[in-house]
DNA sequence: GGCAGTATTTCTACAATGTAGAAGCTTGTC
DNA sequence: GACAAGCTTCTACATTGTAGAAATACTGCC
């Protein structure tokens, strides 16, 4: 029997979108600038390593050291399998959430 | 200075949504039923549960108990507060995503 | 070459959230 | 009162999230 698709945790997903939206340039320090910019939180540095490395353990991210110029780093890059979990946690929250916003706004008047 | 706003977890997010959903119906039992309608996941009712309490404690859920006809149940209801975070977390997750979703299918190319 | 400063990653320890399943309570039925 | 059905509570544990300090490597300066 096949398992049940689980949803990425908050930090993973959000780990996950910064690489995408910082592509090329996705090492560990620049996900953390780009989450910050974006929503408005200043992680610690280590969650989100922690959070890196779980993905690429799980075969969501793969990652390359790089030592051309500057200090040496490790660059991150989405994996199918990454891509794959993070349409499948957005269109099941799409599903979850369809009809509900209106709800929310008459609810908060 | 103001401690920044911490998103919801995804099954505190699943939680908070399904009682807004069941509006009225909304016990644990009926709350477990509807998340596994929409979401396909079917969790175990300890998760439902303990999330339940973890939301009442921190105010973003109400509850009450119901006598009249049937077994007892514990009906919950969102509060402003939950509301609030609620919708928070929804909108730093939609500035997160702006723009994504057109890479992610690219990507999947 | 030694030093200070900056950028990055790694490590360690712990807190919060998520998960499972069994046990317990109540109500209705026979 | 024994049993079944529906619901909640409890206990124990796994995964994810969080923080900050330590370690590493490069850069420019003297």
């Amino acid at each position: 029997m096949s398992a049940q698709f689980s949803p990425l945790g908050v930090l993973e997903e959000q780990v996950l979108v910064a690489v995408l939206r910082t592509r090329g340039e996705a090492y560990g320090m620049e996900v953390r600038r780009e989450i910050e910019r974006v929503t408005g939180r200043d992680l610690a540095i280590g969650a989100v390593y922690a959070t890196l490395d779980r993905l690429e353990e799980k075969g969501f991210l793969g990652s390359r050291r790089t030592f051309s110029d500057g200090p040496s780093r490790r660059l991150f890059e989405l994996r199918p399998k990454g891509a794959h979990a993070l349409a499948e946690t957005k269109a099941m929250r799409d599903r979850l959430w369809k009809g509900v916003e209106l709800q929310l706004l008459a609810f908060s008047r």
